[in-house]
DNA sequence: TTCCAAGTTCTGGTCAGACCAATTTGGACA
DNA sequence: TGTCCAAATTGGTCTGACCAGAACTTGGAA
């Protein structure tokens, strides 16, 4: 599917994550890679550049060697949520709090600079939440239609930069867990309610605390869904010993 | 100096970000351009590709659009900073904004997750602000390495991540206004000692308020050197009407 | 035996030219 | 006027070659 470049990266990303080359050592040369995936350097190059760019190696004249994980750039999220089964429980742990904490500066920065104009836009996004019966899906969308209200309504470039970068790669890496999640609808309404409330009062104090306890609903949401996912995935487990070898 | 591929990617990423392109226009061609720089198509190529990565062009067969800022990548902060013979005070704020708030989070974190010896740590990096005499850029580096330290005992990665990326791209394009900035050293000094008890306290409300009275401190340290710098520079610009036209 | 320097090999960086597949474009046709 | 098809254009890939600098090997000097 995806080119053959990008299949190069992802296998030299995996083997790096696994930690099948220790931090400091020398990769194999670009030469020696395209001869063992059977392909011209070129594709090698462009793979290596992603590395590099993911901040996972140091290209250098001489030799590409392995840099230590939290050297490398924020785009190598995603990759280490890509590993195994499930997502890595403490990184999505670590991910939700600096989320929360970026959403909740936002919504403050918002209060601070917005009209009452585009503070009623999020209001509005917030509605859904608690005037509608919605479902699963439909749900999510209005927890990021709300989220992507907030940060746009903030102005503040860099943490809206950051937010989508960090999002776009927490959210996909979710779906193996998506169908374990139990979404808790009437305390969510409870606190859109709230927070809509504590919005058009330009009540900064109030809308911390609405986005503390969404947090907080967020994560038991989560653990709970890791615990039923592992006792899905336990039986399967058994029954399938070995990952994909090919 | 750098090569010929990041020369090429730097024209064009200035002249995206000064406008000369609207946003879903399309670049010229990569033949075009390789004509139009003298030189072959792979050099182009490779500019290309930084683009993409920034998140400024957004490459497909049939010819690269330019893409919303605010769909970009982290990594175009720096780019937006570099411009101009001061960087953007608007983004210098917002980015001070999101690195106290930040550093505020990787405090509280470290309270909650560091053993006694790892405190101790971000105590140490404290002292060094409040119990010596120390020149500018001694102070600088010393505060540097409490942020640092303060991220790593956080052992959040990706709050790690992202201060990094988000402080390596913003502490290289502070130097135009480094000439110009005055510290207040005894009121850092204060406060420093405060954060080292607090620290050491664990008293999470404290360390925040420190952290709060840090970032207001910088702010104004900021504003007075934005205005010392503009007065410097508006006779020069008298001078150098125009910008440098090749 | 140790250490340093010169030479060789290997590495990434760059370049040129060609072909392919997908998109875009423009004109012919209904 | 609208639709459709073919040609031109675009990015994507591949090949093969050469260069400058890094890394390694080897030999000789201390």
């Amino acid at each position: 599917m995806s080119a053959k470049h990008n299949q190069i990266a992802n296998h030299l990303i995996a083997d790096i994550l696994e930690g099948s080359y220790r931090v400091g050592e020398r990769l194999p040369s670009e030469r020696d890679l395209a001869a063992r995936f059977k392909t011209n350097r070129g594709a090698v190059r462009e793979a290596m550049k992603t590395l590099q760019q993911i901040g996972l190696a140091d290209i250098q004249p001489g030799g590409a060697r392995v840099q230590e994980r939290d050297q490398a750039s924020l785009d190598v999220i995603g990759h280490i949520l890509n590993r195994g089964d499930l997502p890595d429980r403490e990184v999505v742990d670590q991910i939700l709090v600096v989320i929360n904490n970026l959403l909740a500066l936002a919504a403050e920065q918002a209060i601070k600079v917005a009209t009452d104009a585009e503070l009623e836009t999020i209001c509005q996004a917030t509605r859904p939440l608690y005037q509608q019966q919605l479902g699963l899906i439909e749900h999510g969308l209005a927890r990021i239609n709300l989220l992507r209200c907030v940060m746009q309504t903030s102005k503040n470039l860099p943490l809206q930069l950051i937010s989508k970068s960090l999002f776009e790669q927490f959210a996909p890496n979710m779906e193996p867990l998506a169908d374990y999640v139990q979404i808790d609808y009437a305390t969510y309404a409870e606190y859109a309610k709230k927070l809509d409330n504590a919005l058009q009062a330009r009540n900064a104090i109030a809308v911390h605390e609405t986005f503390e306890a969404f947090a907080k609903l967020n994560r038991d949401s989560l653990i709970k869904a890791y615990s039923a996912a592992q006792q899905h995935l336990a039986p399967l487990s058994a029954n399938q010993p070995m990952e994909a070898i090919s």
